[in-house]
RNA sequence: UGCCUGGUAGUGUAACGGUAGCACGACUGACUCUGGAUCAGUUAGUCUAGGUUCGAAUCCUAGCCGGGCAGCCA
């Protein structure tokens, strides 16, 4: 990712030592010998976003001489979408502008937080493409500074511990219109505060039973100002710390702490932390110490799904999905399951944008991403998913051909393989209608349709089940000088269908996923709902037993293929065995003509 | 009723006081041994009302509408 002389980062414990000497209000970060940015970029590329607007101005006013962002997950779950833009957006970033992106861990809750969740974001993180090299932070490897920091506001008055409970926190508190009023606790003394924090450190008070509490302003129109929470007692094992600690910094009290001691020039974050700027900007100036630039952008939303950490959770732990990597869910290893690239999320990251406007992206433009990928890479195979035989009649019964076929036309170096053709098929009954509509193309009585790579084939008989009248099994002829698609005669069929030859199939299980939910915004519930009650039902369809070209006996875990006609497929890491693959649908191919039946439809109901 | 914040085609996103552009979608058409891909075209927008200015999406005022905030969560 950098290929510029390193930075003279920062490490845990090791504060920078310019640090706490800057002027607080500049805070003027410690010197770097970086170039300052690209003014030409800047100028011939018009179309910066506001984040990087600010960084150019902040460049060219000497604000900051260099870049430093940070991705600072929680590690209380798996990332999903709506993470990988902020992390696209923050290495990109420090990228573009020749500087560098921490990864960091605001671990500061131990009840919600565990080593796995570690584990997981960073190999998320690291197949997203991205590389934090040695700069793995944690703020829980800053507790003790943060607990120094703690006793000086409380030696400077600005701090106090609380004796009330939490209730009576949110009963003084006040509400949104109408200001809160002072702890009477508020005014104890410098001693009385640092005998009592330190028995808080000791482990002398039941959890709950007291608080250290910044003395702001119980008057604020800006709720995080009145009086906020710094530290909490909490008898809990630390992931990271152990037993280490009995009282934790709350996050507000650590967060643009940790920024600061990391050197972080520009702190990208959600808008919902921007009422949380003032508290750090007070934090910082009251420990005067150096002040990163805080920038808030809106959170990535998409139709047809959520993104909040908490109804995931809540979706694998009540198993209406299997795990946090089901195909179906918008977490990272869910996506890598189901078959995304890093790629096509990064594509779709740069083509969303950013911006401080709440919006919500449709999930086509998530999916196009994919396709545009794949399109470019995959490898053409033809696999049935609803089998319906064919019988070609004047096909000899033992002949067999090789036909050659095409593995990528957008991509001539991927070469060409051969296809085993005989006198009984498979092919996909959308293919064949007995009574086709207008602009239906494919297999009907009578009619003739190209198989792909090999012969014309027109329908000469339909056999159907006696009992239920289902169609089974259709009786064509073949035009043996067609071979390669074309007539000699120069006649021309309208489509071309895949097809699978039966004796030669491979029989893979095939998973067909759709949208989690039925409803674009499924959080948009009436009194009394739930977000579950618009869970899509179809979401998941498992075809157990679809012929699939025996090339795919080689397919191995993680592979990607088009199956010709109806999508994108990669053969699943988790399920898939050999000699029985297991194949998520990542995408269907864009299909006119279930589009023009769509309209068809919806003209016959008018 | 408080504070913070935002509003540009259907959805996103540019335009930095000087011709409202781009992407995706939708709709046409061309091409095609994938009804895929590709190519060409059409469609449609500055929340409202005032003001400043030769000129306003941009600056000012008022209003309207949306989002966030009352965890010892992050």
């Amino acid at each position: 990712m950098s290929d510029h002389p390193s930075e003279p980062t920062s490490g845990p414990g090791n504060p920078r030592d310019t640090a706490a000497g800057a002027s607080p209000s500049k805070g003027s970060p410690p010197a770097s010998r970086h170039d300052p940015p690209q003014d030409d970029e800047a100028k011939t590329k018009p179309s910066l976003n506001f984040i990087e607007q600010i960084i150019v101005d902040d460049l060219q006013s000497g604000r900051f001489d260099r870049v430093h962002t940070r991705f600072p997950p929680e590690p209380n779950g798996y990332l999903h979408i709506g993470h990988a833009k902020s992390i696209v957006l923050n290495f990109t970033l420090a990228e573009k502008f020749n500087g560098l992106c921490n990864l960091r861990f605001d671990d500061t809750n131990p009840t919600k937080e565990e080593e796995e969740y570690v584990r997981a974001i960073k190999e998320d993180v690291r197949w997203l493409g991205f590389d934090w090299e040695d700069r793995e932070f944690y703020a829980s490897d800053y507790f003790e500074q943060l607990y120094e920091w703690a006793v000086l506001l409380i030696k400077k008055g600005k701090a106090y511990v609380c004796d009330l409970s939490p209730e009576e926190i949110r009963e003084y508190r006040g509400t949104l219109t109408e200001p809160g009023k002072d702890s009477p606790y508020r005014n104890r003394s410098v001693e009385e505060n640092l005998d009592l924090f330190e028995r808080m450190r000791r482990g002398e008070f039941p959890d709950g039973s007291r608080t250290l509490r910044a003395k702001i302003d119980m008057r604020s129109p800006n709720l995080n100002l009145r009086d906020p929470v710094m530290y909490r007692v909490l008898h809990a094992r630390h992931h990271r710390t152990g037993d280490r600690w009995c009282i934790y910094p709350t996050y507000d009290f650590t967060h643009g702490q940790s920024d600061s001691i990391e050197g972080i020039t520009h702190s990208i974050c959600t808008l919902e932390f921007e009422n949380h700027r003032p508290l750090y900007d007070w934090y910082l100036d009251q420990l005067e110490i150096y002040h990163p630039r805080q920038i808030e952008f809106a959170r990535l939303n998409l139709t047809y799904t959520v993104m909040s950490k908490r109804i995931l959770l809540e979706l694998v732990r009540e198993k209406h999905v299997d795990g946090w990597d089901d195909p179906r869910m918008p977490t990272i290893c869910g996506l890598r399951r189901r078959g995304y690239t890093p790629e096509a999320i990064r594509n779709f990251c740069a083509t969303i944008g950013v911006a401080k406007f709440d919006s919500t992206i449709d999930m086509v433009v998530l999916e196009n991403a994919i396709r545009e990928d794949l399109n470019r890479r995959a490898p053409r195979v033809m696999g049935v998913l609803r089998p319906l035989k064919v019988v070609i009649e004047n096909y000899p019964e033992d002949r067999v051909e090789e036909l050659e076929a095409i593995n990528n036309p957008e991509d001539p170096s991927a070469g060409r393989r051969k296809v085993p053709f005989s006198r009984e098929l498979y092919i996909e009954r959308d293919d064949f209608r007995e009574d086709p509509p207008k602009k239906f193309y494919r297999l009907a009585p009578g009619r003739e349709v190209r198989l792909r790579y090999a012969y014309f084939i027109r329908c000469e008989q339909v056999i159907k089940d006696e009992q239920t009248g289902e169609v089974i099994e259709l009786r064509c002829s073949y035009d043996p000088a067609t071979l390669g698609g074309k007539a000699p005669d120069g006649r021309k069929v309208k489509g071309t269908i895949h097809w699978v030859s039966a004796p030669h199939a491979l029989r893979a299980e095939v998973r067909l996923y759709d949208h989690l939910f039925s409803k674009p915004n499924p959080l948009d519930v009436p009194d009394g709902g739930s977000y579950l009650d618009y869970l899509n039902p179809n979401s998941l369809e498992v075809l157990p037993d679809c012929p699939v070209e025996p090339s795919l006996s080689q397919a191995q875990p993680g592979d990607r293929y088009q199956f010709e006609r109806l999508g994108y497929f990669c053969v699943d890491t988790r399920d898939s065995a050999p000699g029985k693959p297991v194949f998520n649908r990542v995408v269907t191919l864009r299909d006119t003509w279930a589009k023009i039946e769509r309209q068809q439809k919806g003209n016959a109901r008018r």
